[in-house]
DNA sequence: TTGACAATTCTATAATCATGGAAATATAGA
DNA sequence: TCTATATTTCCATGATTATAGAATTGTCAA
């Protein structure tokens, strides 16, 4: 993954109403919710969420299908591994290679791995 | 770990600059780098990384240490650890619980577990 | 068609964030 | 002390982001 994508997924996060869309999308994954359902449960204007969905999606964090007049949002759980992926690469000291016992859980050398599997050669 | 703190934290490396930052100062754990070493190593002002620092440290990614003259900062593993749990926790549909394959190598059982452990009870 | 509903786009406004020069603060050595 | 250096804070400016009402577009059912 390269920088640019992994702070655009960030900053897409990194706001109390798009991590609590995603969050709730999560919750309702693999099916996914209208947008009305979202917004309703969530206490949005539509304007609002649909600002906030179209960042989301923008960061490759859901994706929308139409069904008659409603459009559901899910959550596309590879864009996330794919950050998570970025995080670990970059959360234990690149010489030493020492992490702290709970990063370790985290399989950093499987992770790595798998990173570089999925991300494309520069 | 709360929302509140999984969003500083997003918001945080949820930029270019800060990012760069962490990053080059994951490179030089644990005994980090002066913010004079880290201004000319990335072409930024001093006042430009000294508002960045601050963000990065209000988050609780990086520390600090004075040593003569020089203010030295480190990266905090454990917080980016914190958040690769939370995100962790976040990553798979609560009900079905299925996870991609490449997400399966980071061990999300014993990761909520631990994030568990970590978090407390609200 | 018409009407009802779903969702987005348009638009203006407010709020937050990033930038960097200049001044202020802190530390060390002579 | 005085001077040089390291870093931060102050401040003004510009850029980006968030909000939500109103208008618009799209879909379906009768």
């Amino acid at each position: 993954m390269q920088n640019r994508q992994a702070i655009t997924i960030l900053a897409a996060l990194a706001q109390e109403s798009r991590l609590a869309v995603y969050r709730l999308l999560i919750e309702h994954a693999p099916e996914g919710l209208a947008a009305s359902a979202i917004a309703e449960k969530l206490g949005l204007p539509n304007a609002t969420l649909s600002f906030h969905l179209k960042e989301l999606s923008h960061a490759g964090l859901v994706s929308s299908r139409q069904s008659g007049r409603f459009i559901y949002y899910a959550p596309v759980i590879e864009t996330m591994d794919e950050l998570i992926g970025y995080l670990t690469d970059h959360c234990c000291s690149q010489s030493g290679g020492s992490c702290t016992p709970a990063a370790a859980s985290c399989a950093p050398g499987k992770r790595k791995l798998a990173a570089r599997r999925r991300s494309s050669p520069a």
